[in-house]
DNA sequence: TGGATTTAGTTAGCATTGCTAACTAAATTG
DNA sequence: CAATTTAGTTAGCAATGCTAACTAAATCCA
């Protein structure tokens, strides 16, 4: 019993925190399709993210920036470089660090493959009425506030 | 410009599709950590889950369930079944198919290790309003609705 | 009825993306 | 200046996705 209520609905942090759980793995699985024809993979897509809209910096700032470990940013980093889509140049300030910029290809290929993941769920989107969408906007800033 | 208007704030299905879809790829990032004790992962845990909370079904069933191809949850089952964590028997009406059962061993990993990634989203939950959990609680029906 | 197609499941092999351990080299600190 | 921290790499492993190719059972239809 005790159990079950762990996933009964509710506001309560447990029951909303479940929901709220399920709806990103579904949510992200989802998606997850639409990237194949890409042919640049979510994580790499993230990183070249950050970098065009956050601005050049180091792999360790890019790899803080996407919670993921230093070894798994300067593999992704390589990958990046060897498709064209970043650059590395030296910090000059430290030299053991480098800089990571995107490249006009890296900026093409984000927009490309960042438009059909918002695409696909845009569709769906449109569908509903204008309050839920409201409520889905609010709710994204809540979870970026939490973590 | 268009470009920039991809991100800009609103309630345009584009704009509210692409807000959704970071904070989707951020929370889970933060709670993959958490996985890391309990020593079983996210696409097994999961699967667990359709079998605890929706009841024994077969792989094919649990993989249209979890959004991933035959194979994959052939082999997801696979490992269940070698940690002891379900179990398959033979489908009466159908002798291609089986039926995954969850076992009490199951049932009881799927608690904890549920509990601990639920737990980690509760804590930050807790410290919201009554009316922002509200709104994460719907938009949560939102998401698996639209999907 | 019987051949063709579909569905359930497996195996094999590959790609991506996480991780830790162990290392070098540069920067910082006491 | 020695000790520690930080940036980055390499190597190797684990989990989880996929397609291709296969077997066997069920279903469809002419």
């Amino acid at each position: 019993m005790a159990e079950r209520a762990t996933l009964a609905a509710g506001t309560s942090p447990v029951a909303v925190a479940d929901r709220v759980h399920s709806a990103a793995i579904h949510l992200l699985r989802a998606v997850r399709r639409v990237d194949a024809g890409v042919g640049v993979g979510p994580a790499k897509l993230s990183a070249l993210s950050v970098l065009v809209f956050g601005g050049p910096r180091s792999i360790a700032a890019l790899a803080r920036a996407e919670q993921v470990r230093l070894p798994t940013m300067s593999r992704l980093v390589q990958a990046l470089e060897r498709d064209g889509l970043a650059t590395r140049t030296a910090d000059p300030a430290d030299r053991r660090a480098s800089r990571v910029h995107p490249t006009a290809l890296g900026r093409s290929v984000l927009r490309r493959g960042r438009a059909r993941r918002v695409e696909f769920l845009a569709r769906r989107l449109a569908s509903l009425p204008q309050a839920d969408r409201e409520v889905l906007s609010r709710a994204a800033e809540l979870i970026e506030g939490l973590i």
